[in-house]
RNA sequence: CGGGGUGUAGUAUACCGGCAGUACGCAUGCAUGGGGUGCAUGUAGACCGGGUUCGAUUCCCGGCACCCCGACCA
């Protein structure tokens, strides 16, 4: 139970004037971020319960493929992407750089795809040990030169990145399959299922093959694709041509432009880092061979930022139930607090997460308010009025149906959707 | 990186070349108690530097910060 009295952040009566984005406005009003500077932000308790929810689902699904979690530097290392072209500003142009008090050159991650195929040489030497997938949860650094709508476009954002080491690339093509519908069991879990859509893309300069964009519909995003009007599938801009459409054997007029975010991104390798690199393996025969790698990107927070956007109204945020901050936000009125607390107790005993508005000093309508705000999935209100009955009022924040529940009846109605 | 805009209490804002105002917040008291309740009292402010001027928060210049549009976005 987390008592709104304790809770270490405020809500806002408005929104910040220096913010247009709506993830940013509502974000910030009811206490879940905080900004630093354009593009860097903090985040609070809140904040953070609802990244830690993201990334468990995003962690289920990446176990489920047979990832395992672990965590690299942010400085990194000159020489490494040195081999790869990497390091130089005309090849990436969001290096955040500095140096070591004896001049040595570092940087600051923006990707890890060259540390961790470094790192990964002391563990792979055999076809035996392959193929390995290993993925982190991690700031990413980057110097964008324009920071923009919110936590959705930052110089400092959390991702999670996986890589995978395929022993052959027909290996590596089953996997990558296999990790599209992971990525999309994300997107649906977080309750963007129907609004996400798998796109192809070139892969820009660095991939040899093919490459892939997770696009969610959202009025804030910086893309634009063609979605098919049965909403089964969808183009991206890049490949809306003519020619494609031919051999979709498709018209223009199927196809709606939308505005989206990419959520996520997948990209296939090859051999060629690997190669650069020198991560070798011997294969059965005895030969020198190279992995094939691909990597596999979800930007957590700007996942946060499209969710705050999608989901939310008039009166505030609306978090769909699988990533909210807390499961019930109780509100207690009319001194009824031993009541309240009773109940309460026996919802977390439950397992419920409940955020418990015991503020003596505030009036009924602020207290709706504020949860209205904060946008738990359901509210929960113990009165005079509610007591007289002998019933909790409860609500879903998605809708406007007020309804009387018994006490022990509590568990059940919240399971229902 | 090109273009545009904006910097006033904790927050949102107003006015002004001559004592900086309002609302919310916060504090105190009284009243109230189901949709940001009422009254009273108090608290707290001109981004930084330079210039013009008798006098600059206001005008001018420079810097910094933030926002928007575009470009960019492995």
């Amino acid at each position: 139970m987390q008592r709104m009295s304790q809770l270490f952040t405020k809500t806002r009566r408005e929104a910040p004037a220096d913010e247009s984005s709506r993830n940013a406005q509502l974000l910030i009003q009811a206490g879940f971020i905080h900004k630093e500077m354009a593009g860097v932000y903090s985040y609070l308790p809140l904040g953070l319960r609802v990244i830690n929810t993201i990334k468990r689902i995003v962690s289920a699904e990446m176990e489920a493929l047979g990832s395992q979690e672990l965590i690299m530097s942010t400085i990194q290392n000159k020489d490494i992407w040195e081999k790869t072209n990497r390091w130089s500003d005309e090849a990436v142009d969001v290096w955040f750089k500095s140096q070591l008090k004896n001049g040595n050159e570092i940087g600051f991650g923006w990707s890890h795809e060259e540390p961790i195929t470094d790192m990964i040489k002391g563990h792979i030497a055999s076809y035996a040990d392959l193929p390995r997938y290993v993925h982190q949860f991690q700031n990413k650094l980057r110097n964008e030169v324009r920071a923009k709508s919110g936590i959705m476009r930052c110089r400092e954002f959390i991702m999670k990145d996986m890589y995978s080491y395929s022993l052959t690339e027909e290996q590596h093509i089953a996997f990558y399959a296999k990790a599209t519908d992971a990525y999309m069991n994300v997107f649906r879990n977080v309750g963007l299922g129907d609004r996400t859509f798998v796109t192809s893309a070139s892969g820009g300069l660095f991939t040899e093959k093919f490459s892939h964009e997770f696009q969610t519909v959202c009025e804030a995003g910086e893309d634009v694709i063609y979605v098919h009007k049965d909403g089964t599938h969808a183009l991206n801009g890049e490949i809306f041509t003519d020619e494609t459409l031919q051999k979709m054997n498709a018209e223009r007029s199927d196809f709606e432009q939308k505005k989206a975010a990419e959520v996520g991104n997948i990209f296939t390798f090859g051999t060629k880092k690997c190669e650069e690199l020198g991560l070798y393996f011997t294969d059965a025969e005895g030969n020198k061979n190279m992995p094939f790698l691909g990597s596999y990107g979800i930007g957590i927070t700007r996942l946060m930022g499209v969710i705050a956007e999608v989901f939310s109204d008039d009166k505030g945020l609306v978090w769909p139930a699988s990533v909210a901050p807390y499961d019930v936000h109780g509100i207690v009125l009319d001194g009824k607090e031993r009541e309240a607390e009773g109940i309460v107790q026996a919802l977390e005993q439950k397992g419920m997460n409940v955020m418990y508005d015991d503020r003596a000093d505030r009036t009924a309508g602020e207290k709706f308010a504020d949860a209205d705000l904060i946008g738990i999935p359901w509210r929960i209100v113990v009165s005079k009025r509610t007591m007289e009955k002998g019933m909790v009022e409860v609500k879903n924040r998605q809708r406007s149906a007020i309804e009387y529940v018994s006490e022990a009846g509590i568990v059940e109605k919240l399971k229902t959707v």
